[in-house]
DNA sequence: CGGCCCCTCTCTCGAAAGGGAGAGGCCGGC
DNA sequence: GCCGGCCTCTCCCTTTCGAGAGAGGGGCCG
């Protein structure tokens, strides 16, 4: 760095007090970059986004009130230059692929050491995406596959909440005969024998959570 | 304090770096404790706790190598009057009560504030036990529900997997017939309609994982 | 306009799954 | 010793699932 004049600005999003503690310990020790604002939140991640216009987000999936992907939506809705850099344990590819396919610039797994997580903040300030080799083979795997279709979704989502043929036609309002049919369509695309296996498939791949 | 002749030495174990920072961080700014160990994974945590032998070992339950209940029964065994606070994002009912069964001193969820973290910690370093009301409460209730035997959970693993009873009954080489004994007993142990329903109910007591 | 995909519904049929009841062997505690 | 819990296996019966094959309507797009 011949001049160091400007900082990089940081907004930190997770639920944890602890781990903005540790971001924010290992961030302010460096010399070309510091925290200015913490959400613990959803909503709040955006409401600071707005307020502060950092350079760079980091941001965790799973937060409360607003999920991590739908906060990339709005911000990138927004500000569509605005670098995104998701730090999450999630390591599922359909959250890979989301949140890429949407323009966040990276995509850190927690237990990344200090230096990668140092450096991925600095790649991404720079305008470069940064992707570790092992969620980049995760978003070109999931590519590969067959996607699933909204109302497929829905009726995996059920399926997940170990919800019966029957149960599933009753809450979406479809005949049961039309819920099978889904529920096939599901086990064919996610190479599945059973409907149980598909949860566990879906659970694996990051496709419904809880 | 009147005298603070000595420091609480506390150990901590979590295989996210950046967890640690946070903690240590913390932990570091007060007067009357310090970070004397810190580990990535269970068996280096065992390896430092006999080494550093800490007032209080914070640890985390999903840890590569050994996971945290392995480390809390190993250590408790080797040193029974250890302290050892459990930091995990784990709600599970199952998990809290194994672990506070075996004698664990406490048990904090990872989004907890920092003064709950650092009263948690003198607390458990002064011998008594830290449980936050929302734990307790999970804690009572898993004692009111019914205990799973060592070859329901066997059955339940597979279950959780997406396997047909005849696929269960050849890996754990027994009969179809006895598989489906075991499966209407978990169902009704875990007081659900179909197979999907209890792999669902066993996610969320933290019976399995993955 | 003609495909194409998605959603919906229909049908049949064999294979699993789930409910209920019983029973023998084994082991550990009272 | 007896009792109780656990694991194992055995029936029977009903409901649910999953595979296969269609088919009509609506919407989007070239």
């Amino acid at each position: 760095m011949t001049t160091a004049a400007r900082k990089i600005r940081l907004e930190l999003a997770d639920d944890h007090p602890v781990v903005r503690d540790g971001l924010a310990a290992m961030i302010n020790q460096q010399h070309d970059m510091e925290v200015v604002a913490e959400a613990g939140d959803g909503d709040e991640a955006i409401l600071l986004y707005e307020r502060h216009q950092p350079d760079v987000m980091v941001l965790d999936l799973r937060m409360p009130k607003r999920d991590g992907v739908a906060v990339v939506q709005d911000v990138l809705e927004r500000h569509p230059r605005a670098r995104l850099l998701i730090m999450t344990t999630h390591d599922g590819d359909e959250d890979i692929f989301r949140c890429l396919s949407q323009g966040a610039m990276g995509y850190l797994l927690k237990d990344a050491s200090r230096q990668e997580i140092l450096s991925a903040i600095r790649t991404v300030s720079a305008d470069r995406q940064y992707t570790s080799s092992s969620v980049a083979v995760k978003a070109l795997q999931r590519m590969a596959k067959p996607t699933l279709t909204q109302r497929e979704l829905d009726v995996l989502q059920l399926l997940g909440e170990g919800r019966s043929n029957k149960d599933i036609a009753r809450r979406l309002a479809i005949t049961e005969g039309t819920a099978k049919t889904h529920v096939k369509a599901i086990l064919t695309k996610l190479d599945a024998i059973s409907r149980t296996e598909a949860v566990a498939i879906a659970h694996k791949r990051g496709l419904v959570h809880l």
